[in-house]
DNA sequence: AACAGAAATGCAATCGATTGCATTGATTAA
DNA sequence: TTAATCAATGCAATCGATTGCATTTCTGTT
């Protein structure tokens, strides 16, 4: 069976007998087109089975009313809350989204960004991966004065809007919180610190450790790439230190879960022994035994935020006058990993 | 400060003096362009900045290069892995791959099939979601022929290539998992039967039942869309019930697991009361307590093989003789939900 | 030196929708 | 009745890359 021709404008208005530029009017609402003949059109382009060809109008238009978003991983509960909340927006103001994932590897990172941008995408929301520490994948984008957002893992350098969530205060909570529960010696299980949102984290337990008048152990301050594997490397280095800890806050929940698991297998008591407080409020925190203290970020409002800002931009045609970075709130979610009983 | 102007092969034909033909096909490696001009042209290109405009060309060519991905969540893990499985074997092949989730809406699914539909992706992948009953928006592509695949979630009466995992065995293995535990009246929590691979479950639950020449209790086996609510309504419905049942296989893990909170709250012990079998492997049922016995399904496998399908298809400008069904085996992974102790 | 044949390059139409600038036709005012 | 005005429609160029066909430039042969 032969495939059905492809309907163009061209066709409609053969039929109609009337030319090309009216119908493409009639169908895009162009009040110049009279009540009549626009509904002529837009019937018989539903008979005909018409459907824009996107393609040609993007190039004529020179937008394609596409949202790229790159993020590092779908599969983290964070992340995709976020591309729900720009999809949220994005599709109720007409644009596509168009999702990738770099692993957390730059050289992905830098492909689908090039993809992205010979596809015209008029802007990219993104949140960078561990690696990337250098940006000439992301130039293309300013050169070329398209829109760009950062959401979470942003790069302070590069003038852009930028959502991201108060990890500072987050971290600051949830230390102060081990420390209210009795806590003196409270060890960090931390990411990468070319990535702010893992500097900051830092600060803050630093912060409220100092200014709970405690001391910090250097030994038990440990950076890696957060995974299950390298929680467990972190928490077995820990339990060999001098000193041993009595509370840890880990910048994720992963490594969190990577050091309860441990633990229990060890036979130290979580939280009685030491007490564990994670980051992310993945689906998981709530489920393990015990369950994992944790700081819940409000991913789907940041995506429709970035989501916002991104668009808004996209629409006027000059640069904005400054970048807002908007730090939107965390919360401390109190389970048992942490609680005294 | 000014964005940079786009550079057209044109621009790079007046700057060497050449035609947009010759820049077109060096850079396209046309072997009709002598080696020197090409290396000369590329040199060119990479000075000044060109950046090859995707839409002009596929205008022309009527090719997108692009794969078009419509799942229900990309926040499942099994969803997610056949995305990094298809994306894997695209991105060799040079494709990008737009993902898109239905959220299982029936609406949204065919908002977003219009959307890839109009943007012209050569080709489709996907699983349909819950309510889907109704394939105009499914009939779009195969009128045009554009080549479509399904995985796990299909349609059975749509002429495609089709990716599933052998639902049927693996309901049935669990089901004789749990016979084998010395259970004889095993109840199920299914999903809604519209779906092929609840119905193949079911019916994999059912053959084992009988095969063992045990009962089935018609009142213990009840039909919902497996959310950890509706898990909720059905473990209190089936405890309601007259004869308590001693094991229940759920079609997936998010309502075993809301089986297994509600039987822990109750002071119901799982394994020893009631034993439970889920479906999926997702990564929160190794951590729970007790943690569930599973069917692990190949999801990234099954990306990469549903990819694999789509590009030669849309590789080859005649329709496939056949269209091929291709199961993938499924495995029982056992743990402490369904473990006599 | 002349020419066939091959190799390299150029010309111009094309993909389908959009849009600035006419042009047509109808309506109104004088 | 005629000029002026406005509403509705059409013309044709344009976006940038591709490609069938024509043309030019080489190469080798006699």
């Amino acid at each position: 069976m032969a495939p059905k021709p492809e309907i163009t404008i061209h066709d409609i208005a053969k039929k109609l007998n009337i030319s090309a530029s009216t119908v493409s009017r009639a169908l895009k609402d162009n009040p110049l087109i009279s009540e009549a003949t626009r509904k002529k059109i837009k019937k018989a382009a539903i008979e005909m089975g018409y459907r824009p060809n996107v393609m040609a109008a993007n190039l004529r238009t020179r937008r394609t009313n596409t949202i790229g978003v790159i993020v590092p991983l779908i599969n983290r509960h964070f992340f995709s809350s976020v591309i729900s909340g720009i999809e949220d927006v994005a599709y109720k103001q007409g644009f596509a989204v168009t999702i990738s994932q770099s692993n957390d590897k730059l050289e992905k990172e830098s492909t689908i960004a090039h993809s992205l941008f010979s596809n015209r995408v008029d802007g990219l929301i993104l949140s960078i991966g561990m690696e990337t520490q250098s940006y000439d994948h992301l130039k293309l984008f300013s050169e070329r004065n398209i829109p760009l957002v950062f959401f979470d893992r942003i790069v302070e350098e590069i003038p852009a809007h930028k959502i991201v969530v108060d990890d500072f205060g987050g971290a600051y909570r949830a230390t102060q919180h081990l420390i209210e529960q009795g806590r003196k010696k409270v060890a960090h299980i931390g990411g990468p610190l070319n990535l702010q949102i893992y500097a900051k984290r830092e600060a803050g337990y630093r912060k409220a450790i100092s200014d709970a008048g405690l001391q910090i152990n250097e030994n038990q301050i440990l950076h890696n790439s957060l995974t299950r594997q390298d929680g467990l490397n972190a928490i077995k280095s820990i339990l060999k230190t001098k000193e041993r800890p009595d509370a840890i806050f880990c910048a994720n929940d992963t490594t969190a879960l990577s050091a309860i698991i441990h633990l229990k297998e060890r036979g130290i008591k979580v939280p009685e022994d030491i007490a564990i407080v994670g980051f992310s409020n993945e689906p998981f925190s709530e489920l393990v035994t015990p369950s994992i203290s944790t700081i819940k970020q409000p991913g789907f409002e940041m995506g429709q935020k970035a989501a916002e800002l991104l668009i808004k931009q996209i629409g006027s045609k000059t640069k904005p006058k400054a970048y807002e970075t908007i730090m939107m709130e965390t919360e401390l979610i109190v389970r048992n990993s942490s609680q005294r009983k």
